[in-house]
DNA sequence: ATAAAATCTGTAGTTACTACAGGTACAAGC
DNA sequence: GCTTGTACCTGTAGTAACTACAGATTTTAT
């Protein structure tokens, strides 16, 4: 069986730019063409291209994926660099799971006190704006600090 | 008090680079100069700054914290619309927690799968290949299959 | 006065695509 | 065989939010 990209596109779900654009940063071989120069897959490019799709819906980025179609394909490679791959991302999502977590906890504590506070309140006497912290238009803004909010500023 | 961008960083902990990307797009304002160009700063944009940054902190966006600043701002801007953006930046929030919790199921089936039936196997026969689907060089590829995963496609 | 550190501008690179514009190929119908 | 309409082609530019230079100038310290 040989079709063509639109066909690929409506079976994985994929769009067609991003298939093309997965072949041209080596994540699918280039196929073979017609005489105009259409391309033409068949189902081995269909499951390597499933392959990626499913590695990128569970968050491993276009290099870890590149590096499990290797193992995939390498008779030589261990089982064990899989599952190192795998672990790895699980504490990566671990991680942004914390940060998000953190995130929320913060944002809950904002919109409960606004609620109990502001209830017809103009925006810079909100609770909200007080624990972003005011800039120095008006002058009343001290008291908001230190709620120890929270950052993310990577260090470099 | 009057500095420049450098201690402004090293206050902020912003880079420097950032700084200056954020008065490009407009969410800093632009500073005086000394004769020879350097820009000079105060507590004020001190405090534009550390608000920026916790919002970024927080997962709001450019725009959104460039709203932000505005309902700080303007007097004529009412508190509920800052918590209707903080409201809204929590749903996003869950969803990407939810997203993320998906993600993190799965490869911890991964994981243990590999784990209790690949101790020394090839990369090719691991479970973690298998369940991203084998391509096609050799065909032992079926049973695999419909797992049901994941699969994260948006359709646009 | 000179050297070292800080800062300047402007451009290009990053990730993982997406969105064109302006053309060519292919399949179907007459 | 010809026309039409859809499918497909290439190449470039745009997205978010920065980051990383290169090459010049300014400021500070000795």
């Amino acid at each position: 069986m040989i079709f063509g990209i639109g066909d690929l596109s409506r079976a994985t779900g994929c769009p067609i730019e991003t298939i093309r654009y997965y072949e041209k940063v080596s994540l699918l071989n280039t196929p073979p063409r017609t005489g105009g120069g259409h391309r033409l897959y068949n189902e081995s490019h269909q499951k390597r291209l499933g392959f990626i799709l499913k590695a990128r819906g569970l968050g491993f980025n276009l290099d870890k994926t590149r590096e499990l179609l290797s193992l995939a394909e390498n008779n030589e490679r261990s089982c064990s660099e899989a599952l190192q791959l795998v672990e790895n991302n699980i504490a990566t999502v671990n991680q942004k799971l914390a940060e998000l977590q953190a995130i929320k906890e913060s944002l809950l504590v904002m919109a409960k006190s606004c609620q109990s506070c502001c209830p017809s309140a103009k925006a810079p006497d909100c609770s909200i704006v007080d624990a972003l912290f005011i800039p120095a238009t008006n002058s009343k803004v001290a008291h908001a600090k230190s709620h120890g909010l929270i950052r993310t500023h990577r260090t470099r």
